[in-house]
DNA sequence: TCAAAAGTGTTGCTGCTACACCCATGC
DNA sequence: GCATGGGTGTAGCAGCAACACTTTTGA
């Protein structure tokens, strides 16, 4: 049987928009775009572009991110899709989001460059256009909640890192603060890291253990909660 | 300034699938539709529409829902989107799936048959169209999460129903037993039921009494958790 | 009188939170 | 030698799971 071909049905253009983390200077960051163009000039705005015909939505997504980024492989997640009618001025558009984890030191800073785009602290976001604040909510939301039940924390750390940097960036996604022993005892308990010979000497004199997180003792426990 | 027209992008059409909740002798139902045409002619598949240039997500979603059982006003929450290029063999369609609860007792029932809709237990599904399947599993690990935090499961009985009804409803959703004093106990705790003077003696000879939910003392409350 | 479902409290244990001091090192 | 951040253990408490018997009533 030939295809039903659906030429007598709406088409409407989709666009993904990521929201990007990382993380930096014991802050939670957000990468995004400097918009220099009416209407809302100067705003800024998540990292976006439009679904091909013959593109699949996370490859689309993947695409956006390498554009800015020049990264592939990343951590990434679909949020939710946003569909209201009037959202983009420009023209019906219905946006799926992503967010996306990405180690700082990992990315292309020309291509960011290019693309005016900088790093803003979340406690310090610029206005954004449209609803881009709402996905950004909507993305933090869903992020907190699978930081707590999965191990994902880690892609936005480099390989190697320490405790106190780990914990540092549970606190600051999770807003609020943790307890040193006690974050150390739920890791222990994970089974998850392996500790190196090496230490870390950036941020004290004595420097701090570094680890590494190993994905294959994870697949195995199973279970996972900070 | 003019709106830019998004004239070169490409259109891709949009539909939503529901994944349609009911509860019915202690089982967790799902409303799907018998598929009269080929491809995959006899499967079953989820209610769906496509979404208008002009129309929200929602209320594309609120409209299906509408057509299908005649009920405004539904519990509903969107799942997902579901993108893949070759998910729909009769051309590219991009899915956002939403799931919806509604009480048995107050569907259309004639509308149903119209659409030859019949319901399911979660157990006992038929096989379904393209990635329906996939569709459903989010659309039930969404609810399983949530119902365990946010009183949404009463969307799933009469106005009236009794503490047994409950339980029972709660272990089909989560698949699981429960203890019935721990369960009472919760609910006591989260102080959201009133308990109202008539007995339902349908299930048993000595009766059960019947309970409403509170949506003023919960909205109050805040905590919810079972 | 018996079968079938409704209703009701207590105990032990587990897992979480709270909390303070010593260690290593560079300056 | 002192300031700075790294590293370590315990005790009390709360919330959860496990568990068994009495009540009501229609047949």
């Amino acid at each position: 049987m030939t295809p039903i071909r659906y030429e007598n049905i709406d088409a409407i253009p989709v666009a993904v928009d990521c929201i990007i983390f990382g993380f930096h200077d014991n802050n939670l960051e957000l990468l995004l775009i400097h918009r220099r163009i009416e209407p809302e000039k100067d705003k800024w705005s998540l990292m976006g572009g439009f679904v091909n015909k013959e593109e699949d939505l996370d490859v689309a997504a993947a695409r956006v991110l390498k554009d800015l980024t020049g990264l592939t492989d990343l951590y990434m997640e679909q949020v939710s899709a946003f569909g209201k009618v009037g959202r983009d001025p420009g023209g019906r558009v219905i946006s799926i989001t992503y967010y996306a984890l990405i180690r700082k030191d990992q990315y292309d800073e020309a291509l960011v460059e290019q693309h005016n785009a900088s790093w803003f602290p979340l406690g310090e976001l610029p206005e954004m256009i449209f609803d881009h604040k709402d996905m950004t909510e909507a993305a933090l939301a869903k992020l907190r909640r699978k930081v707590k039940t999965e191990p994902i924390g880690f892609n936005l750390l480099p390989e190697k890192f320490t405790l106190p940097q780990l914990q540092a960036l549970y606190e600051a996604i999770l807003a609020e603060p943790l307890d040193k022993r006690n974050f150390r005892k739920k890791l222990a308990a994970l089974d998850v890291l392996v500790k190196l010979e090496e230490k870390d000497k950036g941020s004290s004199k004595r420097g701090a253990f570094l680890y590494r997180f190993d994905q294959e003792r994870y697949t195995d426990s199973a279970g996972f909660s900070l």
